[in-house]
DNA sequence: TCCTACTTACTTATCGGTAAGTAAGTATAT
DNA sequence: ATATACTTACTTACCGATAAGTAAGTAGGA
């Protein structure tokens, strides 16, 4: 681990975590220049603008994601495939927690802040999932989908559940439930959702 | 239909329109005065503030989707009322599509600007929804599932859907395939979906 | 006349972004 | 070795725009 980050790199970094929090829009570039312990046209040094930030910031991400979903996704048998499909962006989605809530509202926004950079690596991810279908379905174990659907039911579903931690709490003490018994941890979660979403699409 | 909305139903419905546009902090009540042809200080005549406007617009919304929820799942089969649930949920969500994309923003946003009362009807829905799961488990037919994760998986694959029209044209286009060919009515997506939760859901 | 439903004109605060300047380091010619 | 020219990585001070919200005044109906 690096115990210094350029401050470049801190930028980003502090970036994810407000866009993150806060949203694209809320977020204030006074308020990361703080943090980093620098000036607010020191940010405007390194990058053009607000929206050149924020595309350093996702398309990193964004690029990762689809890059270790080709590298993984490999098996022969459509189901393991699948399976591995979904852990990948669910582990990817865990160790990126920041990147998750920019993503959840970026869906949420129909991407619209979503530079076309990015636009071109979450195809990439749609591509893979569609060969994993596609495979199947030519072996007979998966019957026809549209895979942008499932790519939503996998994708927001994790997002969404990440992001909720606060509006579970809150739904659970409506309901005069404990929380703690009944919210998994997440990597359950994502066991739960490979296995039932397999079961959805087997013939 | 009413030709002559009320000056603050007209508030309200052209707030609905611009929250579910552009989020909570990028709406402007300017904006929203100048379509209703007032001025904008007419707006804190009748709500105390934006997030008072924004409160009213959100809790009529989940009122009325708690309470047909609630009228509408009383039949005695799990799997009939389950589907009944979610093309319910799907339904009211594609009669208010301002509210589905509110509603997506809100859980991308961990509920932050959701205001209790919303939260309260909110849960209403997910308590309709574990009793039809428990209801299903006890017949035997229905495995033990978490009902938040379902109610994500429901609400997030439909409001997301619903919301991401655009990003699903930029997303064809970079893959080169034909948007049309490939793109399905939204009804039909929530059928597919109900078939698919039910099959995974099933023992 | 007085309440309802506004309007006009304003304040305060914050934002993204820019202009201009500067300390510290570096490459190069002499 | 050192003076010169130049770059890197910032800072201070500020601007224009726009937002939420308010104080005070007013037209019109009961």
């Amino acid at each position: 681990m690096n115990k210094k980050l350029s401050k470049k790199e801190m930028i980003i970094a502090i970036a994810g975590e407000y866009f993150s929090k806060y949203g694209y829009d809320a977020t204030s570039l006074e308020a990361i220049a703080k943090v980093c312990d620098i000036s607010k046209p020191a940010i405007y040094y390194h990058f053009k603008d607000k929206a050149a930030l924020y595309e350093t910031v996702l398309l990193k991400r964004f690029s990762e994601l689809s890059k270790i979903i080709e590298q993984n996704t490999i098996l022969e048998n459509p189901k393991e495939n699948l399976t591995v499909y979904i852990q990948t962006f669910g582990n990817y989605l865990i160790e990126a927690p920041c990147f998750s809530a920019i993503f959840a509202r970026e869906i949420a926004n129909d991407a619209k802040s979503m530079p076309d950079s990015c636009v071109i690596e979450l195809s990439k991810t749609l591509q893979s999932l569609t060969s994993i279908l596609e495979s199947g379905k030519k072996k007979g174990i998966f019957e026809c989908e549209n895979p942008f659907m499932i790519q939503m039911m996998v994708v927001t579903t994790l997002t969404s559940y990440i992001s909720t931690k606060m509006l579970r709490k809150r739904v659970f003490n409506v309901l005069g439930e404990s929380d703690k018994a009944i919210d998994p941890n997440i990597e359950d979660v994502i066991e739960n959702l490979s296995k039932k979403i397999i079961k959805a699409l087997t013939c």
